[in-house]
DNA sequence: TCGTTATATTGCAATATTACGATTTGGAAA
DNA sequence: TTTCCAAATCGTAATATTGCAATATAACGA
């Protein structure tokens, strides 16, 4: 019952701007300029985007960042200079279900 | 997109003290004995109940069944001296749906 | 009316969350 | 090496959340 990465999880959807990245990540190419390195879909987006698109300080970009990959929402992906992210479909996947059986 | 309800409901669902509440609620018969007024499953379950099972002092308990009033995912319902909450059930598989959708 | 019981509200402390600026780290280019 | 850029981390302020004690309100019973 007590499921500390399942109130993890909830705690890290339970933000707008959480959501947000969650939404834009569903479909990377409809939200996002295309990247010099790393493809949109494969390796995910890149923070710097991300942040832009939130109108968000860096470190508070980096900080919502970290809360979805803590979560093992998103799988990020170091390339050269940056960092990538993508969402993980199958913990997602689970986690709904998860809401579905114990909220 | 920016839905305070919605975001509201998160938040409310995002603590292992309310996921018990709304857990328990479920099936009141199973999680709680008798009451004297009110039927358990009609009419939901006492306060007083739910506050003795959470191990939480009376002010806390009240406070975390409002939010859950106010997000919408339980209806209360005052007879006599006592109030008894059950779950919205409409509600709760809206949001559910909406988190499928929007996660 | 008075006392008791159940719930709600208020005020407050401890902690968590969210935001930012400053700084550090890691990698790439000059 | 030095410089630059992206990301991560640190320190801190503002705000929100979670808990409790004290008090208020509402409903009943004597």
């Amino acid at each position: 019952m007590n499921n500390p990465e399942f109130d993890r999880q909830l705690k890290a959807i339970a933000n707008p701007h959480r959501l947000m990245i969650l939404g834009w990540l569903k479909d990377p190419a409809r939200h996002f300029r295309p990247q010099v390195d790393g493809d949109l879909v494969e390796d995910g987006v890149c923070a710097l985007l991300i942040g832009e698109k939130l109108s968000l300080a860096q470190p508070t970009t980096a900080q919502h960042l970290k809360i979805l990959v803590d979560a093992g929402l998103l799988v990020p992906k170091r390339i050269r200079k940056w960092t990538f992210y993508r969402r993980d479909e199958e913990r997602i996947v689970t986690l709904k279900s998860a809401i579905g059986t114990q909220v």
